[in-house]
DNA sequence: AAGCATATCAACCGCTGTTTA
DNA sequence: GTAAACAGCGGTTGATATGCT
């Protein structure tokens, strides 16, 4: 945009080199030739152009040789293929091409130039500013990364494929987004989950959680296979101007994204953020003082802790906010905020006895997801009502003791899907308490909308049958498709009963023969595993919870 | 109107895979 | 078989435009 500007200068070779850098251009180069850097002239173009309609494309590295043009080959095909090429199409996506996009992205990733190659008249690079800068914006909307009816097509691919057996092309792609575009899981996880099954009958329901937000290396904000956008910080003029309370603090520094623990670090600002926990959970100043929910970075660990093998990638559902905009998408308002989580917390059972438990600096998000989600499974049948009074808060509990987590179970086996590990049964799904109750118009609208959607947070207590799938679908947020491809998650370990086989088989189909290299290696010794990725104390959190479920049904 | 934050776009950088000598 | 050159890709950066307070 702004860099046209400087086609003012119409210096091609610039005689005096010193002088045009003192204009504001670079040059680099050889020893003999000194390249041309930044913003191309009209003159340059049209040298470039030139060339190329005598000598075609390619070879580009020759065009300084017989043109004089002071630009490297690799600057010369850049801006021939983005900008000088014929039949370019300029000018904003149409909302054609930004489903296509869309569609595109939910098969193939980041891969621009095969995007650009199913779309006429477009560039990589102009689809991957496209793709970036909506990201962006969803993310900050915590709107889904995908169209529902994008994510509802890859879902029934996926079925489909699934169903005929094997990997066909559409899953080849699928792979690929798995291999190379997604999160990547400490493969241990999956030990210490299965390993627990006998006696962790929960572990598949939280493994929508372990796997989302805290089995993730490398997590950043810049991850862009969240299949729902965490809301970003509130940073955000927009954020900031909510009438949430927010209590966020204005010091960038901080960002008021400080979570679970008052000793985190980035890592765990980055799991929670990745997890869509940040707004979520963002406490605020008021509340950082309130119960540390720290288990795990308190002993000051450096996370940073590398596996000794390669992390699997793998493509992974984020912890999905209800959906509430299905159908919106791209002018969704944002979603409502949510109440601080210390907050929440502090308002119910104290859960400092599972501090100690889980030493590891690197399950930190992990496990202040897994006792979350105990929290939640528990405080949404016994005191709903107390922190929600204000909100239009369903109490899903009046029932039976074990019932949320027995049928939440028996859901599990009889909807032993792809989806369901992941699915609606969110966090805050199951915590409508955390629904803020000031917003503005729109953001009421919403809420309105995510309040409605609160007696599905007994989800887990809906039988599923083919007549509520769709309906049931809708929550599920499947904004990435490619991740719901397989029951792979029940197969690797998140599954148990008669589902929890795990064959080597089956995961090189799925994933490939180096994560099946590296499962095997998990399996094969899993307190070693464990260790090492510092993921031992996770089957104690498990259990951990899973008793604090029980404490909290007791109490 | 000023200041700030965000959006947009063009271009660069580093890496990887392929081709060629 | 190997190294260099080349081509391409994806991530990132930086400048400007735009919008909001």
């Amino acid at each position: 945009m702004g860099r046209v500007n400087n086609e003012i200068e119409d210096e091609v070779l610039p005689s005096d080199v010193s002088a045009a850098q003192s204009n504001g251009e670079s040059y680099e180069g050889s020893t003999s030739v000194v390249l041309k850097k930044g913003p191309w002239t009209s003159t340059e173009d049209d040298i470039l152009v030139d060339y190329v309609n005598k000598n075609g494309e390619g070879n580009w590295n020759a065009v300084q040789k017989h043109t004089g043009l002071l630009r490297c080959g690799k600057s010369c095909r850049l801006r021939w293929a983005n900008h000088l090429r014929p039949n370019l199409k300029k000018g904003a996506f149409t909302a054609e091409e930004e489903r296509f996009i869309a569609e595109l992205h939910a098969k193939m990733g980041n891969k621009w130039a095969r995007m650009a190659a199913h779309l006429p008249g477009r560039t990589d690079n102009e689809i991957k500013n496209y793709w970036n800068t909506r990201i962006k914006r969803r993310q900050r909307a915590g709107l889904p990364l995908y169209p529902p009816e994008v994510s509802l097509q890859g879902f029934q691919e996926s079925q489909r494929n699934q169903s005929n057996g094997g990997l066909n092309g559409g899953n080849r792609m699928h792979l690929d987004m798995l291999q190379k575009n997604s999160y990547e899981i400490h493969g241990a996880i999956f030990d210490s989950l299965k390993d627990n099954q006998g006696i962790l009958p929960y572990a598949p329901k939280f493994s929508d959680v372990s796997v989302c937000g805290n089995m993730l290396k490398g997590l950043d904000s810049s991850s862009q296979y969240c299949s729902v956008m965490p809301p970003a910080s509130p940073k955000n003029k927009r954020l900031r101007e909510s009438t949430i309370p927010f209590n966020g603090s204005k010091d960038k520094k901080n960002n008021g994204l400080y979570p679970f623990c008052q000793n985190r670090d980035n890592n765990s600002d980055k799991i929670a953020h990745s997890f869509g926990m940040q707004a979520l959970l963002d406490p605020g100043p008021s509340s950082h003082n309130s119960m540390c929910f720290s288990h795990s970075l308190s002993n000051g660990n450096s996370s940073t802790s590398k596996p000794t093998f390669e992390a699997v990638k793998l493509e992974l559902p984020s912890l999905q906010y209800p959906e509430l905009h299905l159908g919106s998408w791209g002018t969704s308002p944002p979603p409502p905020m949510l109440e601080s989580v210390d907050d929440f917390f502090q308002s119910h059972t104290p859960i400092s006895t599972l501090e100690s438990d889980c030493s590891s600096p690197q399950n930190s998000g992990l496990l202040d997801a897994l006792l979350y989600q105990a929290k939640t499974l528990s405080s949404s049948r016994n005191h709903c009502s107390d922190k929600g009074s204000n909100s239009s808060t369903a109490t899903p509990g009046d029932r039976g003791d074990n019932s949320a987590l027995n049928v939440y179970e028996t859901e599990w086996e009889d909807y032993a899907d792809p989806v369901s590990p992941f699915g609606a049964t969110s966090i805050l799904n199951e915590c409508p308490a955390l629904i803020g109750s000031e917003n503005s118009l729109d953001e009421q609208l919403s809420l309105q909308t995510f309040t409605g959607n609160i007696p599905k947070l007994e989800f887990v207590d809906q039988v599923w049958t083919p007549d509520n799938e769709n309906q049931t679908l809708s929550f599920l947020n499947i904004t990435r498709p490619d991740l719901l491809f397989a029951s792979d998650w029940h197969e690797l370990g998140f599954g148990h009963g008669k589902n929890q086989a795990i064959t080597t088989d089956t995961t090189t189909t799925l994933l490939g023969d180096d994560f099946a290299a590296d499962h095997k290696h998990m399996t094969s010794g899993t307190s070693q595993s464990s260790q090492v990725w510092g993921f031992g104390s996770c089957a104690s959190a498990a259990n951990n919870m899973h008793a604090l479920c029980h404490l909290s049904d007791l109490g």
